[in-house]
DNA sequence: CCTCTTACCTACTCGTGAGTAAGAATACGG
DNA sequence: CCGTATTCTTACTCACGAGTAGGTAAGAGG
């Protein structure tokens, strides 16, 4: 009579599903996509192997389910923690803040996507590659927008996308950093972006610094 | 009695390793460590596999062989492009134009050396992980130097290490954007890349720059 | 010409892990 | 109470790739 008896039986296929993504995204993060195995996730998941063939593919559709629904999901965190009516500063702060924010409380879904951003091979590249690029051209849309209004010459507007590139990187590389200090506030780490990004270092040791209040 | 047939025959132990290296390095520098086989790293190598077992040792110990070397020349050709007695800024414009010449002529080198940055799991990750650390220990002692310098707090003084942090994975960052756009001359990217770091977007787009001429 | 070392290869073993066949158990509609 | 669809498992197959056993041949030194 009693439902409960070791492991909670015959489930609908919709929360089966949440189940393999969560373990896989555990697993994944942990182990990296190579090393990580099926066998584990089926364990972490409670589930035996066939049923993740049966309801997400193969390893390399499980992976990729893993990688939209985690970028999906910071992506949208972005997005919504940025007021498009701001001034770009002010954007790019706030895109900041969240994108922290995000990594703060999402451990293993940062690790997930970030660790194979890198590591080519796989077809799932694309789409890895695929988010980074729409986040390149997010901060792009920004710094294009205010050197197009600023009226900086055709080969400084050229170095847009250039930029974006790096400022993703060194947000990518200060997050890294930061699971190793998480001691350090999460405004504090995205003031020291936004400060590096807007002011530069050269113009923090003479004690000029953004801040949000004077936008 | 023509001693050319097909394959060079009998070289010495020197010349082989070198070989086996190089190939070793082509081949992770495609595939990444997982994907790559021994199989194609001898046929690339133009030696049979136990030749790479004698000589090399495992794969793990392979691929520390080759992060070994590749990381040593990267970090030489910085070190040798820098002058010591230069102020920091020269210094640090000097090493960011060592880095991306020594990225633009060694593409293979630089993608081994980046593409398993992330992607932890092996024991190998230590070796990677240590050159990564030197770089950022090395930016970190030109900034704190400016910083205490220039005395700031001491909040600001232990910002330095993130910021290194954050400028180096800009660097690593903007060399993996300047693969696929190879027309833009070596010394405009290192100048993008100087000038976010010192003087920072917002300058940038008031028309402040710095140059190296100014020191 | 004999011996010892070093360079070198063919042809294997064998563990591991992705993917599957075949069917058991449970709900549910008629 | 009977078919039928769905959930779920045990117990396999099978390819691939790291690592090796065992042996050949070529030069060096006597």
């Amino acid at each position: 009579m009693s439902v409960e008896d070791k492991r909670v039986k015959r489930l609908p296929r919709e929360v089966r599903e949440k189940q393999i993504l969560d373990a896989a995204v555990r697993v994944f993060s942990e182990h990296g996509y190579h090393e990580a195995s099926m066998d584990e996730v089926s364990e972490v998941a409670g589930v035996s192997k066939p049923m993740i063939y049966a309801y997400l593919g193969s390893k390399e559709d499980l992976f990729a389910a893993c990688i939209r629904r985690e970028a999906g999901l910071l992506m949208e965190a972005i997005a919504g923690g940025v007021d498009p009516d701001l001034a770009p500063d002010m954007q790019l702060w706030m895109g900041l803040r969240s994108f922290f924010e995000f990594v703060a409380s999402n451990k293993q879904s940062w690790r997930v996507l970030h660790r194979q951003v890198i590591s080519q091979g796989g077809p799932f590249s694309e789409e890895v590659l695929a988010m980074r690029t729409r986040a390149i051209n997010l901060v792009d849309a920004l710094l294009s927008r205010v050197a197009t209004k600023k009226g900086m010459d055709d080969h400084a507007q050229k170095s847009t996308e250039a930029m974006s590139a790096a400022l993703v990187g060194a947000g990518e590389s200060l997050a890294d950093w930061w699971l190793d200090h998480p001691a350090v506030p999460t405004r504090t780490v995205a003031s020291w972006l936004m400060n590096l990004a807007w002011m530069g270092f050269g113009d923090m040791v003479e004690g000029n610094v953004w801040t949000p209040s004077a936008h």
